[in-house]
RNA sequence: GGGCGAUUAGCUCAGCUGGUUCAGAGCAUCUGCCUUACAAGCAGAGGGUCGGCGGUUCGAAUCCGUCAUCGCCCACCA
């Protein structure tokens, strides 16, 4: 092995990898050991790794390594989403650049495309996730549009369709001009956008006068096919019963009263497009106006409108301000802002629009799916998303699951030549019912006409934790029923609706159990200054750069050290930085005791056999604080427990109280424990960084072929000995006391020292401190030197005899401010102990222990006034 | 417009059911050190009216009210 002072990566993170995979440490099998399984979000299919996944995957990675070294058998299940609008629109994108339009391609041909770039580009996320440590089972990757999970999804299809609970229907959706297919509700981010509110004017039929309407949407004047005003609304109740025109369109329409219309907006007259707006349709409903489409999907009039047919919706929106201007219709326009639904995805507003679509219903599914979530079946990490959850569960509306898209799976229903459809699994099995529906024997599968549209991606990956072990279409394989439920999903909230929610609605209607037991929802990754990371910012790291420079788990420990559950994180690369530079003292440690000469004649020091005993304690008291904080999902501070315990408790005070002279043996019996101890850290580590700690674990002892620290077993919480440890963090304020002297007094570390200790001390750990603070000798005292530079350290009084170096004055004037700060102190208590009020309703112990501060602070003071009375001698 | 959450050291955050785990951690800063594992290091030090104001209490970072600022989610005000 390299002895090299730093600890490079590279070479180390590759080969570790590969001996993972080529031992088949990711792969798992039921067995008689309890399960633990993790199914990762699937990336989309085409993906790039970028800062979310790497702290996603991170977390994962913890907690399956854990898991695996506690005995259980993990099994982490890797794969990637078609991503269906995502994809189609990347695709299209692509051919666009070759001078090729989608609609000069057939639903086949465009698949080809399609299937090509997914095999070019798919997975390539999967392949970057290895240079993390991922310890994915890789022989398990699925993809939400192969075969297994796409017979899944038919199925299901199908099952809820038998249920009642897939309809068919023309309803108001939000269509997206752009990509040209319906969202779901979930797929829409309302933005606010600075725009113009038109007052327009409504000549009424027969009169002289007009009405004004405020709108945003001008250009929908096209459709209107009512005003309404609030029946109430006194300004304008001269409109009952009239009809006005509409502007430029010069159509007569009625003005209908509804309690609905908001009399303090603009004048209380609200133009009514039913076709266009989501509101106007639900009054065209209750007034049976008519309804007239003036877009076309793509976001151009169309003929219905009569006017501007085939210009662009926002290019008409300008040229009616002025056409409307010079007609003298426009009253007047307002600068305004207002909320604009836009797609998630293609990022243009979307377009309401009445169409033909599939819907399930959700009311079912989310009376299953919350009381579990509320009753704590299901943990939420931070809990906080229970109310989230509950609020949407509660107000949930119809899914439409239908998208006008090729890329994804088609909607398994058949339309008869007579008219009606049928819905089944495959063309074949529809065919069967075709016959047994109309009778008619002679029906060829070419008679049917399947549905051209395709499903919403979410309605594969609801199934993922039931997919990936073929429990949709085998029910009660040895795997379904073995790995599920899963343990633990990890994910981001802003998929709280789209993903996580209908996994449980999903579970609960499909294996009659929740798909998890806990998730953990992450943060956002944001820059150092809080800003969303992005392209356009540029302030987006490559992960792959950073693994490269700071190591995987120098990123790794980056990654941890900044992400409590649910809080953003604000990524710095300093964090990795300081990853790196814990990868390095972790190796310099390794050094160290590697290089050790192993005397076996040797008798075990005093401190060292000191040494022992206490970190022993030690060691077993954090095991169980990160079992504890394991348990709680807080990770991050599990991280740093470890950290703590490794860089404070081994390297700085461990370490330095067992090392030998220079060039000296060391004993047996200490190197032993150390070696053990050194084992024990690397494998608490090993979870966060998988790869140094392995190259280490394997260096540490004669391991085998096949073995490594991923399948060795965590330390085992034991007993310890609590009051040794409080007794070694005085031991500890002793040592730094006459560091600190040291420091003050210039006194260069290679002088040994005189310590007098004045009062009731324990001497059981003095050889630890002769050890670490280079001392000649420690002698009890019952006065110390008149010149010595004392400190205290509870009610003790240490001193380090001067030898002249003292400066009388300096000491008083320390001493006095002690003394001074004390003081103030006592007052504090004693103001407490007069006070009758507090002794009466105060718990016995805590004035017991105000009594106790009391007596302290007027010993040390008696203390200090003594010494100096003896310096001014 | 409704709901949720936050505000503690320069930065990122812990502080459970009010009182020695009560003002903490890591990083950053400052001061010494190239001491024979590690300068990507060692030793030491400084730093906070716990967002503001009220209240409850013998006692509040902690409980209640209110205001302010920030964030997130939901919502059809054209």
């Amino acid at each position: 092995m390299e002895l090299n002072s730093k600890y490079s990566p590279a070479e180390i993170e590759q080969k570790w990898y590969q001996y993972w995979l080529d031992n088949k440490l990711f792969e798992s099998k039921p067995d008689s050991r309890e399960p633990y399984t993790v199914v990762i979000p699937p990336p989309n299919v085409t993906g790039v790794l970028h800062m979310g996944h790497m702290l996603n995957n991170t977390i994962q990675d913890i907690l399956v390594r854990r898991a695996r070294m506690t005995g259980k058998n993990a099994c982490w299940v890797p794969g990637t989403d078609h991503a269906s609008i995502a994809t189609e629109a990347k695709v299209v994108g692509r051919l666009a650049s070759q001078g090729i339009a989608k609609t000069d391609l057939t639903r086949e041909e465009f698949l080809k495309h399609a299937w090509e770039w997914t095999d070019e580009h798919g997975g390539i996320i999967l392949k970057q996730l290895r240079k993390l440590g991922a310890s994915c089972d890789w022989s398990r990757t699925a993809f939400t549009m192969d075969e297994l999970r796409s017979e899944s999804v038919m199925k299901v299809f199908c099952d809820l369709y038998n249920k009642g609970l897939i309809y068919r229907g023309v309803r108001m959706v939000n269509w997206d001009p752009k990509a040209l297919t319906a969202l779901s509700d979930e797929e829409v981010i309302y933005k606010e956008q600075q725009g113009k509110l038109y007052y327009l004017r409504y000549m009424i039929e027969g009169e002289d006068g007009y009405a004004v309407v405020a709108t945003t949407r001008p250009e929908t004047i096209m459709g209107d096919t009512a005003m309404c005003i609030n029946p109430n609304d006194p300004k304008n109740t001269h409109l009952k019963g009239k009809k006005v025109i509409v502007p430029l369109v010069n159509r007569v329409i009625p003005v209908i009263e509804d309690e609905y219309v908001d009399i303090e907006f603009g004048t209380g007259c609200l133009k009514v497009t039913p076709a266009h707006d989501v509101n106007d349709y639900m009054l065209g409903e209750k007034y049976n106006l008519p309804t007239i489409d003036i877009f076309n999907d793509n976001g151009t009039i169309s003929e219905a409108a009569g006017l501007y047919v085939g210009m662009d919706r926002f290019d008409v929106r300008n040229q009616i301000e002025k056409d409307l201007e010079a007609a003298g219709l426009l009253e007047k326009v307002e600068a305004y802002t207002n909320k604009v639904g836009c797609s998630e995805r293609t990022n243009v507003p979307i377009e309401p629009k009445l169409s033909m679509q599939w819907f399930l219903k959700m009311e079912h599914l989310a009376k299953i799916a919350l009381e579990p979530v509320m009753k704590d079946d299901i943990m939420f990490y931070p809990a906080k998303y229970k109310n989230t959850y509950r609020h949407w569960m509660e107000n949930i509306k119809d899914w439409c699951i239908s998208r006008q898209l090729w890329w994804g799976h088609r909607i398994p229903a058949y339309f008869l030549p007579e008219g009606g459809f049928v819905v089944a699994e495959t063309a074949e099995k529809a065919l069967e019912e075709a016959k047994k529906k109309t009778g008619n024997n002679d029906l060829r599968i070419e008679d049917l006409r399947q549905d051209e549209d395709c499903l919403d991606t979410w309605f594969s990956s609801w199934l993922w934790p039931i997919s990936l072990f073929d429990g949709i279409n085998n029910p009660n394989n040895d795997e379904i029923n073995y790995y599920y439920p899963t343990v633990d999903l990890v994910t981001g909230p802003d998929i709280i609706f789209f993903w996580v929610a209908r996994m449980i609605m999903a579970g609960y209607e499909y294996k009659g159990k929740m798909p998890f037991k806990n998730v953990y929802f992450t943060g956002i990754v944001r820059d150092k200054i809080g800003r969303k990371m992005s392209k356009s910012l540029g302030n987006s790291p490559d992960p792959l750069e950073l693994i490269e420079k700071f190591g995987a788990d120098g990123v790794r420990m980056g990654m941890m050290l900044a992400a409590p559950a649910g809080n953003d994180i604000l990524f710095d690369e300093a964090l990795c930085e300081q990853g790196r530079n814990f990868n390095n003292k972790i190796w310099n440690a390794f050094r160290l005791v590697k290089g050790w000469k192993v005397d076996s004649a040797l008798e075990q020091p005093e401190s060292a056999r000191l040494a022992v005993e206490w970190f022993d304690s030690k060691l077993a008291e954090t095991v169980a604080e990160i079992d504890d904080l394991f348990k709680k999902y807080r990770l991050s501070e599990a991280l740093m427990a470890v950290y703590k315990l490794f860089w404070d408790e081994f390297s700085a005070w461990y370490l330095e109280m067992v090392k030998p002279e220079y060039m000296k043996a060391i004993d047996a019996v200490t190197y032993e424990a150390t070696v053990s101890y050194f084992d024990s850290l690397l494998r608490l580590l090993h979870p966060f960084m998988p790869f140094i700690t392995e190259e280490l674990w394997q260096e540490l002892a004669d391991r085998k072929e096949g073995e490594s620290i991923m399948v060795a077993q965590m330390p085992e919480i034991k007993e310890l000995n609590k009051e040794l440890l409080a007794q070694f963090e005085k031991t500890k304020e002793v040592v730094s006391g006459i560091r600190t002297i040291r420091l003050q007094k210039n006194i260069p570390n290679k002088d040994a020292l005189n310590l007098q200790i004045v009062g009731a001390h324990d001497n059981s750990m003095d050889a630890l401190i002769v050890k670490m603070a280079n001392l000649s000798s420690v002698e009890n005292v019952s006065e110390k030197d008149a010149t010595a530079a004392g400190f205290l350290v509870g009610a003790v009084e240490y001193a380090v005899k001067m030898e002249g170096r003292i400066n009388v004055e300096e000491e008083i004037e320390k001493m006095e401010k002690e003394i001074v700060y004390l003081q103030g102190f006592l007052k504090g208590v004693n103001a407490k102990l007069s006070n009758e009020r507090f002794v009466a309703n105060a718990k016995p112990e805590i004035v017991e222990n105000e009594r106790k501060k009391k007596a302290d602070a007027e010993g040390k003071i008696a203390v200090l006034e003594e010494s100096i009375a003896k310096l001014r001698n």
